[in-house]
DNA sequence: CACTTGACCTGTCCGC
DNA sequence: TGCGGACAGGTCAAGT
């Protein structure tokens, strides 16, 4: 689940933690290298120095001294997590992120990484040659990490199509709705969670900046007035930044480049709350099907319209 | 072409 | 208790 946030959250910490120290062994069987060469990871990635991080939808770019860049996904439950030298354990790093707002309970997965990286879900070990280790931990999978030429990078098919960064200047309102209308007749959900109209957005940041803007996430794109779609924008960016501020949201497997959780999910106004509240108007939230997705909504704040109903499945 | 659904994975949780 | 199946969701491919 890791969204722009979330991936903004590593990016931030990979900053403060790898920059500047030298590789000296990776383990190479996940990463795919481009051109398609094996061996182009060994020769490119050991010796050189970590030189800048960058992030890009939820796409985490590593450039390293050689002019290469190491290209990471983390999809749904990757995890990039450095142990510095001298921690000894990972345990000191598997503290909240802010105190007390997330608190799992033995037996989450993150419980098992204590004292253990690597573990069974660990894919790649980035080493450094101070002895401190990056783990790049991917549970399901779906993650990836590739080593590309920096110039390769913009040609990436990824690159290629993504949208535009909602955290940018440029990305007034006017940007929002004419991208939107890029998908007019899909569900206003489906058109968040499109790549190419914007970056960044998942699942649960389209929720909750729908129930924010009180836009039912089946609306049709263009019936919903263009004064809602401005208001969405206003919720989408704010929720963004608040995730941020909160170092992500932690809902199973997230965890920033300290192994530490992300607190927002604490702050989340309908995302997992089905059978709580609304807390605007009192009504029980209720999860629903939309875009294929896990959709979280209070049906009486976001109002559908009668001919939106069919994108709606139980 | 526009849009929707399924596949990719694996750990967890629920019901029988 | 054990087991099968549904479910979680980012992205791409395949289907409608």
């Amino acid at each position: 689940m890791p969204e722009l946030p979330e991936v903004e959250t590593v990016k931030r910490g990979l900053e403060r933690l790898i920059i500047g120290r030298s590789i000296s062994d990776i383990t190479s069987d996940t990463v795919r290298s481009f051109p398609n060469d094996p061996g182009l990871v060994a020769e490119f990635c050991v010796g050189a120095k970590v030189v800048g991080i960058r992030r890009r939808a939820k796409v985490l770019l590593i450039a390293l001294s050689t002019g290469y860049s190491l290209m990471v996904h983390l999809k749904m439950t990757g995890q990039m997590v450095f142990v510095g030298k001298g921690t000894g354990s990972a345990a000191a790093q598997l503290e909240p992120a802010v105190d007390n707002e997330v608190r799992f309970g033995a037996g989450h997965p993150n419980e098992s990484l204590i004292g253990k990286l690597p573990d069974t879900s660990t894919r790649v070990i980035v080493s450094f040659s101070d002895g401190s280790h990056l783990y790049f931990n991917d549970q399901r999978k779906f993650g990836w990490i590739k080593l590309l030429p920096d110039e390769l990078v913009a040609q990436d098919p990824f690159m290629q199509k993504v949208g535009p960064e909602p955290l940018e200047a440029a990305f007034t309102d006017r940007v929002f709705i004419d991208r939107l209308m890029r998908r007019p007749n899909t569900s206003i959900k489906a058109a968040l969670l499109d790549q190419s109209v914007l970056a960044g957005v998942g699942n649960i940041y389209a929720d909750e900046s729908l129930w924010g803007a009180k836009i039912h996430p089946a609306r049709t794109v263009k019936t919903i007035s263009k004064r809602q779609l401005k208001k969405l924008h206003a919720e989408l960016l704010h929720v963004l930044q608040t995730a941020i501020d909160k170092g992500g949201s932690t809902d199973r497997n997230y965890v920033n480049a300290e192994g530490k959780k992300g607190s927002y999910i604490t702050f989340a106004r309908v995302f997992r709350r089905e059978t709580q509240p609304c807390y605007t108007c009192g009504t029980i939230i209720i999860k629903t099907r939309v875009a294929g997705r896990g959709t979280h909504v209070c049906e009486n704040c976001q109002r559908l319209t009668a001919t939106d109903h069919r994108r709606v499945r139980a």
